[in-house]
This record gives structure tokens, sequence and C-alpha cells, in this order.
DNA sequence: AGCACGCCGACT
DNA sequence: GTCGGCGTGCTC
């Protein structure tokens, strides 16, 4: 072993070879870190391969040998490598991710410490099993006793006892003598979850997120890289665990936004999972009240195993979901935003000395125009995404493929009646609720209020004290922790979130209606959902309202199979951003120019402004690429950045987001 | 990314 | 005549 292939610290994708003194040879090993001369200047990089032959005929040589024991195993390579490719981000993005941030700082000495004896693994079920339940684990088990890659997509509802799934796998695969990878969404609210874990697995467990503190980060990260601990709990990040052996991935609530990072190296933790699951032989278990339309596809495809529990343990009942009409209501004479059904609702459970919690949607979009007759509402021709009302200008823009016109007056549906801009604010609903109700306690909860000043906890402990009747707020409350006193969920406007310029907005809908739902009833009292909204007959709302998963999954199949979305095709968006609009507007248009091409195979839409135009003094624009190939797609990807280097760009950043999530 | 080299404008 | 702008190109 005379030469190491090295990767450096520099936005490049090629390695580089160095020769080794004899000094280090003894010491230099495949995944640790070196310092090497480049140019004039000294820069860390990992080795990644070790050569008695350089394909270089000049060499330099390294310069010292920074860790004791290797970062990366071959296998964590492969994976990073592998996600690089899928994502479009320089391997080294991907491998500075995969570590613990206080790692960066120090030297990796080989661990000497004896570590305590692990906690003995109970096999007796806390609960009994149900015969669903036997039978998926059956499935499960097999797989990982053969040791073989495979996805399970296990659809079941609260309280069908997917977490007894969960933890009966992992104790196979740790029977096995291989490890398991546990991803939640957001540990701090999954405190009940690590409760039952730490219960049953003690010490085998390493908790990993970043809401940890960097020492603490660092310590579990090599509990887990010296097999101390061979579970890992954990959100996303817990995917890059480094761990030798992996027998089963478990991705709980799998159809989550959080699971997709949103900074700099854009990944999805499930379609990480799998790639790892695929790697190292290992079952994945994705599970899900609410399976994404994708993932089910999968699942009907036979790429994914569907198992589905449908029996509540507990039997429960659901909460009834009752549907408003609110083109009733302004007909009627109702000009507030509040239908009186919802008012007399609120009314009786007040009395009961009950709580209420209404639910409205992010603020900070332009308005969409809707006939408040007839409930018509202005979309675009080609993408079927509803059409933005600009006022300034009175026109109407589709913020996925850039149309625009001027907007219309009167209705083209009913032609008896204008069109209105529709939108509301959290401050408007918490002033017409403390308006109707004056005698009672209201909390508003989005991202206006100061959370240093009052944390979530506080205002969540102080509501499930009762000390607050209603609670006001956006999803940030949807998930989570349940309170028994409430028995109303109201969603003010499913509108706002099913006309989000956003090919995903039918499928957020039923997956919020059905989540809000789960919020209510969870006492004995049960409870009840009020759904308002001027598209009533929508098939979202419609299927979310009877619990009707497959009904509304077939609709929505057909509507992205028509237009061309996921899961028909793979998308990947382009965001430019910058100080100056007209710049950033002009940059767009010129690569958006320079990318068009004559294969079919691959369409193009926009440029258009983002549906948030203007973030942090940042003026937003985005080009969106759809294909049904993903190499295709990268290949695409690997052009827009030499386009975009061509680009005088000073000020400029341009973002991409491969599978994008979030699309605002 | 840095840090070089390199080739044109306004300054002592 | 120089100081310095940032465009281009390379780093084993």
């Amino acid at each position: 072993m005379n030469y190491v292939e090295v990767l450096l610290d520099v936005p490049l994708e090629k390695t580089f070879y160095y020769s080794v003194p004899p000094f280090f040879k003894s010491k230099i090993r495949v995944g640790m870190r070196v310092i090497v001369p480049v140019g004039r200047r000294k820069l860390t990089g990992f080795v990644i391969r070790t050569a008695n032959k350089s394909p270089l005929s000049r060499t330099r040589q390294i310069l010292d040998v920074v860790d004791e024991i290797p970062l990366f195993s071959s296998q964590m390579f492969k994976f990073t490598k592998k996600l690089s490719e899928y994502y479009c981000v320089p391997w080294i993005e991907v491998i500075k991710t995969a570590l613990p941030p206080g790692v960066k700082r120090r030297h990796l000495k080989a661990e000497t410490q004896e570590h305590s004896p692990p906690t003995p693994l109970s096999h007796d079920s806390i609960f009994p099993l149900t015969h669903e339940q036997r039978q998926a684990l059956d499935e499960i088990r097999s797989s990982i006793h053969k040791e073989e890659y495979k996805t399970f997509l296990l659809y079941g509802i609260t309280g069908s006892g997917k977490t007894q799934v969960y933890l009966e796998s992992i104790l196979t695969s740790l029977n096995n003598n291989r490890g398991a990878i546990f991803l939640v969404p957001e540990i701090s609210l999954t405190p009940q979850m690590v409760k039952t874990f730490r219960e049953r697995f003690g010490n085998r467990i390493a908790l990993y997120h970043s809401g940890l503190k960097e020492k603490e980060r660092l310590r579990e990260w090599m509990r887990i890289k010296t097999g101390e601990a061979d579970i890992v709990l954990g959100a996303r990040s817990a995917i890059f665990a480094p761990m030798e052996k992996v027998g089963v991935i478990v991705v709980d609530e799998s159809h989550g936004a959080t699971y997709k990072q949103i900074e700099k190296f854009k990944y999805s933790a499930p379609q990480a999972a799998i790639f790892r699951g695929k790697l190292q032989k290992a079952a994945v278990i994705m599970g899900s009240a609410t399976p994404s339309v994708e993932s089910y596809y999968n699942a009907k495809k036979g790429k994914y195993h569907l198992i589905r529990l449908k029996s509540r343990v507990d039997n429960r009942q659901l909460p009834e979901i009752i549907i408003v009409d609110m083109r009733k209501e302004k007909e009627e004479g109702n000009r507030g935003i509040i239908s009186r059904r919802l008012q007399k609702a609120i009314t009786e459970t007040l009395h009961r000395g009950e709580q209420a919690i209404l639910f409205l949607n992010r603020r900070g979009f332009s308005p969409v125009l809707i006939c408040y007759r007839c409930g018509y509402l202005e979309k675009c021709i080609r993408c079927k995404l509803s059409l933005r009302y600009h006022s300034a200008q009175n026109r109407v823009l589709c913020h996925h493929c850039g149309y625009e016109r001027e907007a219309e007056k009167i209705c083209p549906h009913c032609q008896k009646s204008y069109m209105h801009p529709l939108g509301i604010g959290t401050q408007q609903v918490e002033k017409e609720i403390k308006k109707l109700f004056p005698t009672c306690v209201v909390k508003r909860m989005d991202s206006d209020i100061n959370f240093r000043k009052e944390p979530y906890g506080e205002i969540f402990t102080s509501f499930l004290e009762g000390k607050i009747d209603i609670l006001v707020g956006t999803q940030m409350i949807a998930k989570g922790l349940h309170f028994p006193n409430v028995t109303l969920v109201g969603i003010i406007s499913a509108d706002t979130q099913l006309n989000l310029p956003h090919f995903r907005a039918g499928e957020l809908t039923f997956q919020l209606l059905t989540q809000v739902s789960g919020r209510t009833g969870r006492g004995e009292k049960g409870g009840r959902v009020i759904v308002q909204t001027y598209t009533p007959d929508n098939y979202s709302i419609r299927f979310a309202s009877s619990y009707d998963f497959d009904k509304f999954y077939e609709e929505e199949l057909k509507v992205r199979k028509e237009l061309n979305y996921p899961p028909f095709s793979q998308l990947v968006s382009l965001t430019i951003t910058g100080r100056n609009e007209n710049r950033v507007r002009k940059n767009a248009v010129i690569l958006s120019k320079m990318l068009n091409e004559n294969d079919k195979r691959i369409e193009f839409a926009g440029p258009a402004p983002c549906p948030l135009e203007r973030v942090k003094d940042r003026y937003r624009w985005r080009i969106i690429i759809k294909s049904k190939s993903a190499g295709r797609l990268q290949r695409v990807v690997q052009r827009v950045k030499e386009c975009w280097k061509k680009i005088p760009h000073k000020g400029e950043n341009l973002s991409v987001d491969v599978d994008p999530v979030n699309m605002l």
C-alpha cells in the first residue's frame, strides 16, 4: 500500500492521489482523515481507497493522519456515494452531513474504555399480539432471518398497534445478531416512544438527533460505532448511524414532510433508508396511518410489500367528520369566517367544559380567486393547479409553469357572481373568535408568536391543564401530543391547503384531515371534526370525511397519471434566489432557455416565481424538470450546473432539489 | 472553495 | 508608470 485515493473538502467530484510515507503505512486505513498538500495549502481529506499503484506519474506525500480509527466503513462510503449520485450533490457534502458535527474538530481516538454489560433482552410481549399483528410480523421476521432487502409498507390507522410490530421486528434483528435503526419524524414529539424503547431495550439504545449537544451526539455516535448500542432511535439524520450490521430499518410515520432535509443537501430519510436497506440487506419498514400516494403505488405495484392493520387495538370509534359548505353560509347572509355550524359546536363544547382546536394554514401566500356562489376556482389549464391572484396588477399567475393572464371579474362558470380573493390569516380568526366568544380564553399558536417568551411546551401544558379553552393554530399543532378533553376540531378553511399550487395539495389535504381527526376523540367523550370549505364535493375532502383512503387513492392516481406527476414521473426543482428581483428573473429565463432541448422524455415547466416569492429579502424563481427516468434527470442536472457556471450570477444562488416535497 | 495568474481602468 | 478590479483555471 503505497498510495491513497483521497476525497478533499472542495466542491469537486474529483478524487486525488497521494503517496504514503513509510512512517504512516501501518497507521493509515480506509475511512480515516488525512492532511494533504493541495497547491500551496494544507487540507483535510478522507481516504476512500488504498492502492499499490498511482495513475499519476507524480504524487505528493500525505502530511499527517488525523484519526486512530476510521470514520467510515466501505459500506458507508458506498451508501453516501449512492446518495450523492441520486441527489446530484458532491460526495463530500453527503459525507459531511453523515458525520456528527462534533467530529470535525477532533481526532478520533480508539476507544479503550470498557462498556457496561448490555441490557438483557426480554422476549415477552408487553401486549398480546392480534392475529393481524402476528401475520405482519411473520412476514417481516422471515425477511430479517433471510437477511434480504425488502421494503414493507405497514399501513395501519392510529391505534392499530404498529409500535408493537416495530418492537418485535427490532427484537428479531437483535436476536439475529444485527442492529436496528428506528426513525421518527421529530424526536421531541415522541417522548412516549423513547420511554417505551428505554424500558424495552435499556442501554442498547442510542438516541441520535440534532437536538443533542455536540458532545452527547458524538458520544452516542461512538456508542453505535463501537457496537455498545445496537439500536438507534432518532430523527432523519439517524439514517447515517455508523452501524456495521443493520438488520432492520423502521421509518415511523414515513409520509412525514420533516424527513426531507430542506437545507444544503436535500435528502429524504425514507429514500435513504431504502438505499441503505438494499446495501446492507436489511428489512425496511415504512409505517404510516396515511401512506403517501407514491408509497402506496409502490406497494400496489409489488415494489414494496403491503401489510395492512385494519382493526384498532382498543376498538375506539373514529370521530365524525362534518363538512360545512361555505357557499351556503355566504348565500344565507353569514359574511364571517366562522360558519353557524361551527359556532354552535364551539358553544356546545365550551358549555360542557370541553376544549376545541381550530386549524388554519400558514399565511403568506397570494390568494386564489374563487366564486363564493358556485365555488369555481381559477386553475391553470396545463397544470390544473390554482392560479394565484396578484392584486397590484389584477392578474392571475401559475406558480408552476409561469402561465399568466388578466383576472376574471365575473365567474366564468356561473356568470352570476364576482370572483373573490380567498385567503385568511390567523390573527383574523383569533379576532373573530374573541368577538363571538368574548368570555373564553383563546390562544393563538403560529410562527408569528415569540417562542422564546412562550415556548410550545408551556402553551401545551396550560392547554392540557384546561387554562385555555380554544387553541388556534397552524399545522404545527396537528401532530404528536394528545389532549383528552378536546372534543372539537375545526378546520377554518380546508381550501387553503387544497388550493396550494402544488401537485400534492390533494394528498396533503387528505392527510391533514385524517391526522387532525386523530387529535380529538382520544378520551372517553368522543369527538367531532368540522371542515369548512367552498368545494365540499372535492374528492380529497369527501373521502377524508368517510375515512376512505382507497377511494381517495384511486381518484388521486387518475389525476397524477393525467398530468404525469409522481409516481408516474420524477421531479427536480431548480430554485434561483437573489436580492435583485430583475436579475433573478432574467437568470431564471436565461437558464431555462439554455436547457430547452428537443428530448420529449424530459419536460420543463417555468420559469415562474415560487409561491413564496420572497423569503428573507431574497426573491425566488423556479424551474421544474420532470422525467420518467432518474438517470436522465441526473444528466440534465449535470447540464444545469454547467450552464449555471457560464451565466454571470454574482449574488444569485441556484439550488437543486431532487424529489421536492415543499415546493413553496 | 481558495489561490494563483492575467489583463484593463483611475490614481500617487 | 503602479494598484487593484474580478474573470479563468487549477489543485494529486
